[in-house]
RNA sequence: GGUGGAGUGGCCGAGAGGCGAGGCAACGGCCUGCAAAGCCGUCUACACGGGUUCAAAUCCCGUCUCCACCUCCA
């Protein structure tokens, strides 16, 4: 079996087949860098992570590009309300989506390319579009003409007469059509000088669908294989990139894929709503390991409510796996087995990545490998191990990854620590109590080759690192 | 109004005409000094009403509820 993906323009699962055997190239549609992300925010990224992952793991090499939206009406509208520079306001978000990216383990991309680097290759897109009959300039505005370009609409299944008329006002009178969509957005003179670049029509800023088209061509050339993003970003961004791109000659994307929501109280998590969790908040209390199995064991395309008992529910789910992995790697070595998949798992990731049977079919072997460890059968266990390890491995979850494996990281050390050295205390006080000064030395002194060093005070005992 | 999606056992969460996904919780057992972990077993569900079929959670018709997109949005 080979790998069936969801196509979102062809609302069916197809064959993958890329267009280069063995090569696949991705696009995915980052995020706006307007705010710290939120959990749904990220789970895109995970989304095709797990994808990456398993192309990777099938022998594909995959040049995989996502993008940073630097500059837009709610970035400038923001930094502004918070009296900072646009430009740094964005940037402060760009170091917390990546922050939140990295904790969760995703793959860093081939290339993260920003929007405000890709102005020129915007404008001679731009230029196409005019030149072909797809595009208008009024004012400092450039639109592209729907109208002209038949396969509008396609991508999402609307009809153009059936749509609801565009709600900004503003422009509308300037449009040959209320869908026609902004390219290039004239600077206005409230906004600042900063976020305008030269062009032929004036001084300006991108229309927010513009600069996908650019980007991806430049990195991945007209026609590459997949294109991914959220659901929202469905219609209007990829039906009007689709149509940009499309109408100035590439063949574009040839696989849509689109993963669904996080919700909270059952409605989308957004800002607005105010039922979100930001990333950096919840991986204080959970472990980001953790974070990940939640986030990932789920259908990508299905929605996911987001709530404190499935979160733990899924923590535990994880920590059985990780138990195996842990006593297993003790009795027969972390590396001990063939780093073989279950056909199970396989068939699963290869139908439109069906996390939730792969985790099924990982969870069974965890529980062969834990009847091979009662028994003592090291073979059976060295296999599961490997097994496991692999199969954990193309989810991003492997417990033994470098990614994972700091301890340092978990929270809940210091207050161990704290726990260890009092219970070492209390027996040495009871030692001392009963005149067993021997004992209470020989505590005192194991502390301190530890490096925690012990003093008698007149107020009691208390102790601090060396 | 248009387009798309969802409703599954105590909970999470798959599946998509017939063989009890998986996990969590609970209960019983094995193991264990006790516990934990682990293993075995129990709990047989598919929003509602019709229909098709030897057989429907899965297909068809209708109904209800919820969500998303059509304006910025992962």
């Amino acid at each position: 079996m080979s790998l069936r993906l969801y196509d979102t323009a062809a609302r069916a699962v197809r064959d993958f087949t890329p267009l280069r055997a063995g090569q696949v190239s991705m696009y995915v549609c980052g995020l706006t860098v307007q705010g710290p992300p939120h959990i749904g925010h990220v789970r895109f990224a995970l989304a095709f992570d797990v994808l990456r992952r398993w192309l990777l793991h099938t022998g594909s090499e995959v040049t995989y590009v996502r993008n940073v939206t630097d500059v837009d009406d709610k970035i400038l509208t923001k930094a502004a309300a918070a009296g900072v520079p646009w430009w740094a306001w964005a940037y402060e978000n760009e170091r917390a989506a990546t922050r939140a990216y990295e904790v969760l383990g995703t793959l860093p991309p081939t290339y993260e390319p920003r929007a405000t680097g890709h102005v020129p290759e915007m404008v001679e897109l731009i230029e196409r579009l005019v030149a072909g009959g797809h595009a208008y300039a009024v004012g400092g505005d450039v639109y592209f003409d729907v109208g002209s370009f038949p396969g509008y609409g396609e991508l999402t299944g609307q009809k153009l007469g059936d749509l609801q008329p565009a709600a900004d006002t503003a422009t509308d009178e300037r449009k040959r059509d209320p869908r026609d969509f902004a390219l290039w957005k004239a600077a206005k003179p409230d906004e600042p000088a900063t976020a305008a670049w030269p062009t032929p029509w004036g001084r300006g800023r991108p229309g927010w669908h513009l600069e996908c088209s650019a980007m991806a061509e430049k990195y991945l050339g007209p026609e590459f294989d997949v294109h991914g993003g959220g659901l929202d970003l469905r219609f209007p961004h990829h039906e009007n990139e689709r149509a940009q791109s499309q109408a100035a000659g590439d063949g574009f994307a040839r696989y849509w894929l689109h993963n669904g929501w996080v919700t909270m109280g059952g409605e989308k998590m957004s800002k607005s709503l105010g039922n979100t969790a930001l990333v950096d908040e919840v991986v204080r209390r959970v472990r980001p390991v953790e974070l990940r199995y939640y986030l990932v064991a789920p259908h990508y395309r299905s929605t996911i409510e987001f709530t404190e008992v499935a979160l733990e529910e899924a923590g535990t789910a994880y920590r059985r796996l990780e138990s195996f992995v842990r006593r297993a790697a003790e009795r027969v070595g972390a590396d001990a087995g063939a780093r073989v998949l279950c056909a199970d798992f396989s068939n699963a990731m290869d139908d439109d990545l069906g996390t939730p049977a792969a985790v099924a079919a990982v969870h069974e072997t965890v529980r062969e490998g834990n009847t091979a460890l009662a028994a003592g059968d090291d073979r059976a266990v060295a296999g599961a191990l490997g097994s496991v390890r692999a199969m954990l491995g193309v989810l991003g979850l492997d417990p033994l990854d470098p990614q994972w494996a700091a301890g340092g990281s978990d929270s809940r050390l210091p207050a161990v620590t704290d726990g260890l050295v009092a219970l070492a205390l209390e027996q040495r006080a009871a030692a001392r109590a009963r005149k067993d000064y021997a004992s209470a030395d020989a505590i005192r002194n194991q502390l301190g080759a530890l490096g925690v060093q012990v003093e008698d005070t007149s107020q009691g005992t208390r102790w601090e690192l060396t």
